[in-house]
DNA sequence: CAGGGGGGGTGAACGGTGTTAACGGAGGCT
DNA sequence: AGCCTCCGTTAACACCGTTCACCCCCCCTG
């Protein structure tokens, strides 16, 4: 009965599973190597510890939802830049939701002791997830379609830290334009977090028309009034 | 040596040191008890397990910040309630970030298995949380102070939760005047817990003047404008 | 004042974990 | 053929949460 290989992918995702059904405690290298019918010190092989593992599930799910946002844009007229923010932004609540485990082990509290690799997988696959956004705002800025702010308007360690990370992500924007970009991406992701994370429990039942209506008023916070009168955004 | 007592306080105590120096991992029944020169099961006595000790310390880091929350409202003017909500939002991200691991464990991912007791410690001392920000915006209703929002302008499943929400928490207002303090208590939470978790690292060597301008904006739309005109809040 | 009970500690043990070390077989290259 | 490298094995170490049986000492009662 020759097993199929061991590759890193089938260990991934088996890992995912068990993320999936129990959270980040429950990704044992133990458990992980039963399911693949092989003993533990088999991983070693291929994998050099359990932080290791989890850096390859954070990468992994870091791309999928990389991949999900995309396909939401692609599949808007690439001129609506008003829709294609909204699109990218609730694909990202959606898979959030459709998949807290993995949302929380990419995006809410950092696990303690664990510290992403330098220059490793989930930062190369972390920036392609900030440039997709990136490239949205820059489309929203050339189309003259975002609010900018003025530089002046700045406080001066927020102006510099602002154009520093500009430059970083190779955005050709000033302070006053990429502070929109950062502060929406804060908030999209205070308001994902926030709604996968359960925390408003007690006040809804229901916590999605609250988060639409978030999301949509982010969004038209982000967009300069006019010509695209904007009603509530239905896409599944 | 008569060492003192074994009381659940020093227990809770040392838990923190635990959480402080390692994260959630590393509250471990063993190594609390070593350090109170005890052994494991002696705690057994105190404590009922792990998840007890855990129910302890998150009722405990609430209370402690229900407190400092408390304080910094103390401290104003009774009739500035703008500067006392702002005043508010900042004592509570600067607990947060001077108390990270405090901050994670209470409105992190919450950790997995871990199931609150239904009417244990964490949910009254959580209560007393939210009902500290319910008063500051009652106090802002009442002065005419806070922007509301048309009941008809609200989804009516959203409508009918926010209902529902001021009905359990006894706050004396309509849909309409809860969807600020919901959302405000949303964004506020969003916005510090990203600074805290550190996912904008990539774009901030400073976080603090970022964080600022957020929670001031936050106040902002919360305000009616008019009648106080709020520059930036120096509150350290 | 004797004695019993119980609160609060002990060591040992069970089954789980991550990780390392020593070992061995199967397949390809020289 | 001989060897080497890949990839698996078993055994072991040190740690974890939790439970068990034990026991000591103080306080209350008769």
């Amino acid at each position: 009965m020759a097993r199929e290989p061991l590759t890193t992918e089938r260990i991934v995702g088996t890992s995912r599973g068990l993320l999936v059904e129990g959270g980040p405690e429950a990704v044992v290298v133990r458990e992980v190597a039963r399911r693949l019918g092989v003993t533990a010190p088999a991983l070693y092989r291929h994998v050099s510890g359990r932080d290791d593992l989890l850096t390859l599930l954070i990468a992994a799910c870091q791309d999928e939802v990389a991949d999900v946002c995309q396909a939401a844009v692609d599949d808007c007229d690439p001129q609506d830049h008003d829709t294609r923010l909204r699109r990218a932004t609730w694909a990202f609540r959606t898979w959030a939701l459709t998949n807290r485990p993995e949302f929380g082990l990419v995006y809410g509290t950092p696990i303690v002791g664990y510290e992403a690799p330098k220059g490793g997988p989930t930062v190369v696959s972390g920036r392609r997830f900030g440039q997709l956004f990136g490239a949205l705002f820059v489309d929203l800025l050339r189309a003259g379609r975002l609010r900018t702010l003025a530089d002046d308007d700045l406080d001066p360690s927020l102006r510099a830290d602002l154009q520093h990370a500009a430059d970083a992500m190779g955005l050709p924007m000033r302070p006053g334009e990429v502070y929109p970009f950062v502060m929406g991406f804060q908030r999209m992701l205070g308001i994902v977090s926030v709604e996968v994370s359960g925390h408003l429990r007690w006040a809804f039942a229901d916590s999605e028309a609250f988060t639409r209506r978030q999301l949509d008023d982010l969004a038209a916070d982000l967009e300069r009034p006019g010509s695209t009168p904007t009603g509530p955004t239905a896409t599944t």
